[in-house]
DNA sequence: GCCTTCCTGTGATGGCCGTCACTTCCCGGT
DNA sequence: ACCGGGAAGTGACGGCCATCACAGGAAGGC
């Protein structure tokens, strides 16, 4: 059995607006899960429809192709939710959820959770502010698929991916850097491709790897031979 | 000046749940607004948050590459909305909408939507699942563009388009048949590929053109044929 | 330590399809 | 009927990148 007093709901984001006593009582209509590394915790197509929570851990919401290519949509962790959209419509779900750690799911029925929509408008706002911005990275996504070349990509990725550094200027870093396998997932494209796209950079020292960190030594140089790579490619000749 | 008949908000799906008075108070407070073909309602990037009500026309959600590449989103017919994401999160518009034919568009400030959403439950609820269908099909689209080739696309955008003939069966016909260029940008390719891709079948008999509709001669064959095609396409043999 | 397993880098190959360039077709206007 | 502009079909060409293959590296288990 785990410790009661990692089984509250104080950090999902969706109840901010929450008092302790509404809070208290969706604790307790939730049932809760912990999925070691790797679990698959949802999967497209089934007909489940609780909302869950992450009170602990990180989950990567995934696609697989009948030729078993993976495409990642989203990562999640700590006091993100994820499968309203089955409960708001009541299909089958849209995608695979696997835990990338391990990870304490909280679940809550799906009328349960249509219950509180109508009684808190707050929590309401805030699942219609979610669901638009997944529509707004959708949306951005596919006019990346759609425009832009696969290497290109791996870089907006990257640049994506990275926090700025806190003493030096102009320093970004990646870490821990995932397997390139996964950035390749993200970018819809392989992991091959995400090798050489890197490898390309290395030369140059612009982009520098040590371990499980991926250091960009000077963004703004960076995006430059981006924007001039991208000038190169773009254009086509006909001799 | 319009026929002030026009000017009404019975024909809009959200607000079919609301009574005629909720509904002439809300006619009160719309702008209203005729576009012609082509012409631009909204761009891409522009600050407005107003939320608008097709009462009668088609419009494209559009988006513009740097190269001039254009990615449709949807095509959304009378009765339908859009603009809501702005409304709902205060960011700039995701995508550009134009005109496809004459169009009569009811418009409201974001603020009397935001009030609406806050007293009728009915009207939010909708919203949310309009939200969902949006996300739904958002993801079934980078999944496609992911995993898919240009040509299996447009098959597949054909076969979405097209509605069953009601007298033979297995027969399906799109009517009328927009220019290819617009099937090509609503899968993400060029007009050449989408013409090649039809033509491949127009000797088989599967698939034929009179004018601006385009016949599927027998939907189960045809389906047939593609999984066929999938198969030996896919096939990478290394010799 | 050693072995297994996953991750990484890189070469070779070939197919898909985006781009250009033209011709032909269709349709609406006058 | 004529003309003009957009749409459709089709050939040629070549770049991008997915796929296969394999070698070296890093990491963890026992």
């Amino acid at each position: 059995m785990q410790a009661e007093a990692e089984r509250n709901l104080a950090g999902i984001s969706l109840f901010e607006g929450l008092d302790e006593t509404a809070r208290r009582r969706l604790e307790g209509r939730c049932h809760w899960r912990r999925c070691g590394p790797g679990e698959m915790v949802l999967e497209r197509g089934s007909e489940s429809q609780e909302v869950l929570f992450i009170v602990q851990g990180t989950v990567n919401i995934v696609n697989f192709s009948v030729s078993g290519r993976e495409v990642a949509y989203a990562t999640l962790g700590a006091g993100e939710s994820f499968g309203e959209l089955a409960a708001i419509d009541g299909q089958p779900r849209s995608a695979s959820v696997v835990a990338k750690e391990n990870t304490l799911l909280a679940s809550l029925p799906s009328t349960e959770f249509l219950n509180l929509l109508q009684e808190q408008v707050g929590v309401t706002f805030k699942v219609l502010q979610n669901l638009t911005s997944m529509v707004r990275s959708g949306d951005i996504r596919i006019m990346e698929l759609s425009t832009v070349a696969a290497t290109q990509r791996v870089y907006a990725e990257i640049l994506r991916m990275a926090t700025p550094d806190t003493a030096v200027h102009g320093l970004w870093v990646i870490h821990p850097l995932p397997p390139l396998r996964e950035i390749a997932s993200r970018v819809s494209t392989t992991r091959e491709t995400v090798a050489r796209a890197l490898g390309q950079f290395y030369p140059t020292g612009l982009l520098r790897r040590k371990g499980r960190s991926l250091y960009i030594m000077d963004r703004a140089k960076f995006e430059e031979k981006l924007a001039a790579l991208k000038a190169d490619g773009g254009g086509h000749h006909h001799v």
